[in-house]
DNA sequence: AATAGTACTGAATATTTATACAGTATATTA
DNA sequence: TAATATACTGTATAAATATTCAGTACTATT
């Protein structure tokens, strides 16, 4: 997806925030008035660019006729669970998808992709227990600490995050009972799928 | 809420329908288009008449100015968020509401109330963690093995239940740094405010 | 040095749109 | 029987709105 300036976001923020509000998106004079231009051509340019970037659409001709295009997935259905199998990675393919959750995107406060349910206890005194749904977030963008879901060699686990070396990642459970897994870059291949950013519960 | 006709039903369908597809609202040409009505008026009639009962509400003088009410439980801006204080009872006041939180009534398979913000560690081995929310289903019809949600003497707290006797109560929490707690019916005064049927955590 | 993108103001305008008014007709309620 | 709500057609129009054109200025890329 194409980069957008901080102005064209605080416009995209701001039809947003004008549709969550009154239910339907705004005009060019509307988005003048929140965000301080004096023309409606301000607007104008700044739709035109983000039409242009694929983060709306504008229907031509139509009053109040921006839309929002999601983006990087399409959870209009609902966030699909995908069941966490003991070998295996945890793939968006349908046979894997157990059901689907409907909840806003940034249920979590950041966007996320997929709910993954938990098998074992291995992080316990993370308050993650078994059966959990963990919101993961598919990135790279990974920090000391984060839990992460990492696939080593189609086994995938959940587990805290922490480089060691650059050649050696320390994934760590949360229960005394697991042993932690050295993983040398050198002789073992890791892919971390994302991070957990939120969980759900149902009992 | 009043009723609608069958006519203003499809009206109402046809509004659903098409922010779904579009985005935004239809214009009174829309209506009679989708409708087969020849005159803008008849649209503007019936939007007119769900205006009045409550259906929806429309913004005068603006183009697509149509939003849907929703009804049908007063969650319509979200379930709200109650601190559990160490003292004192959790009330919906609005004083007590953090913020609000949108997800489905149903959201984990019975109907709640209200989430309650987990304060202390007192129930860690039962996975709920400081802060977490703890989704509460106002109820009296609380099994052995709920986890409750318990006011004794305004003191309000979340533990496992448990019925010795019909007149001794015991309050367990999942957690071997804190004791159980008994409550002689006969001497002391427990209320419970419901039990908790879900969680969620932000992180 | 030229081109393209960003980021605006300001004005003009054709089209879109809400909305009012004038009718007709039927069904329901007081 | 009168009043009110429903359910339309048809016309008209003021206001709302998208959109184009003409500028200015800055920045990054080729």
């Amino acid at each position: 997806m194409k980069e957008i300036t901080i102005q064209q976001n605080k416009v995209l923020d701001c039809i947003q925030e004008y549709i969550n509000k009154t239910g339907f998106p705004p005009t060019r004079a509307d988005i003048c008035r929140k965000l301080g231009f004096k023309s409606p051509n301000s607007a104008e340019t700044h739709l035109r660019a983000l039409e242009k970037k694929g983060y709306i659409t504008i229907e031509s001709g139509a009053s109040r006729g921006i839309s929002l295009v999601n983006h990087g997935n399409d959870h209009d259905n609902g966030f699909p669970i995908i069941g966490l199998v003991a070998a295996g990675s945890p793939t968006l393919a349908s046979e894997n998808i157990e059901k689907t959750v409907n909840c806003p995107a940034n249920f979590f406060g950041s966007n996320f992709d997929y709910f993954l349910r938990v098998r074992g206890l291995s992080m316990k005194d993370a308050g993650i227990m078994e059966d959990d749904l963990i919101a993961v977030k598919k990135t790279q963008d990974i920090k000391n600490g984060d839990i992460v879901i990492a696939r080593i060699e189609d086994e995938v686990t959940v587990k805290y995050f922490e480089r060691k070396s650059p050649e050696l990642i320390k994934l760590k459970p949360a229960n005394k009972d697991f042993n932690d897994i050295e993983v040398d870059l050198r002789n073992t291949e890791i892919f971390i799928e994302g991070k957990s950013i939120g969980l759900i519960r149902e009992n």
